[in-house]
DNA sequence: AACAAAGTTGTAATGATTTCATCTTTGCAA
DNA sequence: TTGCAAAGATGAAATCATTACAACTTTGTT
């Protein structure tokens, strides 16, 4: 069932805890962009001992060791992605909903300004309103 | 002296203030994308009476209006740029120094998962090491 | 000069995140 | 298998950026 979770935990050397398989396959098969808070309540009614700071403690491990992404869309909270390949991310600023763009949208290498730093991460933010928000706005 | 600031908060409908007179100029002639701290403790020696809440108040009214981009590129404190036009920005995992990208980096037209959507605004963030920091790390 | 509206101030509250000391689990050696 | 050390998890307390709010000050108008 969580088999995947513990390969993929295992591939970028992160020893598989109940925790974080359950965290991991949480944010697998979650394609929500879940905060801190929203892990941590959907995961305490089957994992009654688990921390917040559990939640805190391993989601920044995954980001540390290329798991996860962290976003800083939402200037209250962050919210987290278990995929990383993806590059942009639309917010909606009525219902706070993010969406994942899978379309590559920048490449560095034509930009002026950039060369000679060295980029390790891209991140790319289109902020608005969705579909079912833009007519109440 | 200070009219450049005077008249570009007039015309975005932004009564002119001591206070916000001295934080629109700080941020013109200092591009060096400041925190609320870096603000209010530069501005404190010569406007002895300003308050923290203040700048606050006045950098999201600055936001809110169209006179100053929030940046939340660093996951500890928000920055602010008096410069609305840049879309992009690096900013150095090593020193924290933020430079702006003025190349344009991103359109929303070639993307296909944004297209009926409201897109109001586009950030980029490059996170990585600048010339001078990549040596030591 | 008088007064209302707008702006400013400082303190207190909020809330996400971190720290830290303690407890539990895991893996290995005798 | 038992014991023990290292790694991981827990929860209470601290931190710290930001916001709320009530009182004070400035500005503009009659």
């Amino acid at each position: 069932m969580h088999g995947k979770a513990v390969k993929y935990l295992e591939e970028k050397g992160i020893k598989p805890s109940v925790q974080r398989i359950a965290i991991m396959e949480y944010l697998l098969s979650h394609r929500t962009h879940p905060t801190v808070d929203m892990i941590f309540n959907d995961l305490s009614p089957s994992y009654p001992t688990l921390s917040k700071t559990t939640v805190y403690n391993t989601l920044k491990l995954f980001v540390e060791n290329g798991v996860a992404l962290r976003l800083d869309v939402d200037d209250k909270e962050a919210h987290y992605d278990g995929d990383t390949t993806t590059q942009a991310h639309f917010y909606c600023l009525g219902c706070g909903k993010i969406l994942d763009i899978y379309s590559n949208v920048v490449t560095t290498d034509n930009i002026p300004e950039l060369q000679g730093l060295d980029i390790l991460e891209t991140r790319v933010y289109f902020k608005g309103y969705c579909n079912q928000c833009k007519i109440e706005n």
